[in-house]
DNA sequence: AAGTGGTCTAGACCACTTG
DNA sequence: AAGTGGTCTAGACCACTTA
């Protein structure tokens, strides 16, 4: 009995290092200001560099650092502030709406995607491949999905794979009503194709935005946009019936 | 020259791990199921233990596995699509919004809190705890700070600090005329008072949703929750006009 | 060529759950 | 007490960037 809880909860010493980085990063650094190197890091802290990784791998997770493989750990900026809001409700590629078109294919969707797509087993759709870029660095990836019954081969003709193609299964795509849309957000791992695109490894924690587009009581096409978990803050700036004025500065990285 | 770029790109062992774990898991695992140990898995890979928990580490990123201290690994069910839309604008807590209130305690909001609400410097907020579970699971911790020029320490008398407290601020709250909100999604780690809440270790991967209420051209309320990322898919049911049937089951863990 | 982070190993011990 | 996943070590080598 009374055998109190204290000195009890033997705290992982890559917690604790986190803990005491994070501090040192608050006040001791800039952004962009690089760290030393991880052996010399673990050395200082007394821990093996396995130890030392975990708990850079947190702060990374959390935005707060960027590694680079040959180059340092560097301070990372405040994550962006990303609006994945739909104002409007509107078609993608209508306006002006920050995705640059790549290419476009058509294949097979994967199962999973087939599966949200109102489509018959084994019904081809055209893939536009298109990108989100931000003062020049990607923020996201996306594979928009819409199946042939949506758009017709014949209607966007045999323009090459392209970016030319890639638009012109957009302006098509925009010629039908859209009904509605609804989207989910989940944490995800970056395929290799997505890692390369976004500039990150394979594996890279990246937040999937999938979004299904309503046509024709159909479900007419499927994006599914994956956006790099370490920079991006995705945003919705939800109705809001009037501009609100807040000096909370929502900073932005340079 | 000629030195074709073929045979090179040595795959990661443990992204190629994943990869075949994965599949195995499509085809010859059910919902529920345990895996071997990971001493086994590692052995009959020919691996270390750890390149077998690097990978193990991702299919539990991806909410394909589930794994428990002193149980074992067992296969995930999908992931629970969770609403977080806002249907129509309503304080925290108005009608019924799946949220059971904790408790509440009166504090000094930290930094990055007082920054989004539109607060002097130094000045409190009621900080209400409140816990969203689904089928007894918890799903996500919330945090909802109110500063006390929103609703006035004297408007709820001197409840004590339990879940009579919590109500009484948030039903103070709704008296106040609503006039917008945005709202963040971004990827975080729990803490570890989140961590207990929602059965996880801490530094486990977590949604962090961020929400701003807005009422008088202020900031009167800001909400921080922490939903799990192994089991929760976000979604927005965003507006759309007419109901849609698609067969495309969204399966809900049971 | 030198220096960085990324991968991998073969151990050890700890914290936790279950019988 | 036995078995599980979680933490930790002290090395080694690899892939990449930069100079």
């Amino acid at each position: 009995m009374g055998t109190t809880q204290l000195e009890t909860v033997p705290e992982p010493k890559y917690w604790h290092l986190k803990t005491v980085i994070s501090e040192a990063l608050d006040s001791d650094f800039a952004v962009g200001e690089i760290l030393p190197n991880e052996r010399d890091l673990a050395a200082r802290f007394g821990v093996a560099r396995a130890t030392l990784r975990q708990a850079l791998e947190q702060l990374e997770l959390e935005g707060r650092l960027q590694r680079r493989r040959g180059v340092g750990t560097t301070v990372a900026p405040p994550r962006m502030g990303v609006d994945v809001s739909t104002p409007r409700q509107g078609w993608p590629g209508a306006g002006q709406d920050a995705w640059q078109p790549i290419g476009c294919t058509t294949v097979l969707p994967p199962h999973s995607v087939a599966r949200l797509l109102d489509a018959e087993d084994g019904e081809e759709a055209h893939t536009v491949r298109r990108l989100r870029l931000s003062q020049g660095q990607p923020l996201a990836a996306e594979l928009l999905y819409v199946p042939l019954a949506s758009v017709p081969a014949r209607a966007v003709g045999d323009t090459p794979s392209g970016p030319a193609r890639a638009r012109s299964v957009l302006s098509e795509l925009r010629r039908l009503p859209l009904e509605g849309q609804d989207r989910a957000v989940e944490l995800g791992s970056a395929r290799a194709d997505d890692a390369k695109e976004l500039d990150r490894l394979p594996g890279a924690p990246v937040l999937v935005v999938t979004t299904r587009y309503f046509s024709g009581g159909r479900t007419a096409a499927v994006s599914v946009a994956t956006y790099r978990a370490d920079t991006c803050r995705l945003t919705f700036g939800d109705f809001g019936n009037l501009e609100i004025s807040h000096h909370g500065q929502q900073r932005q990285a340079s």
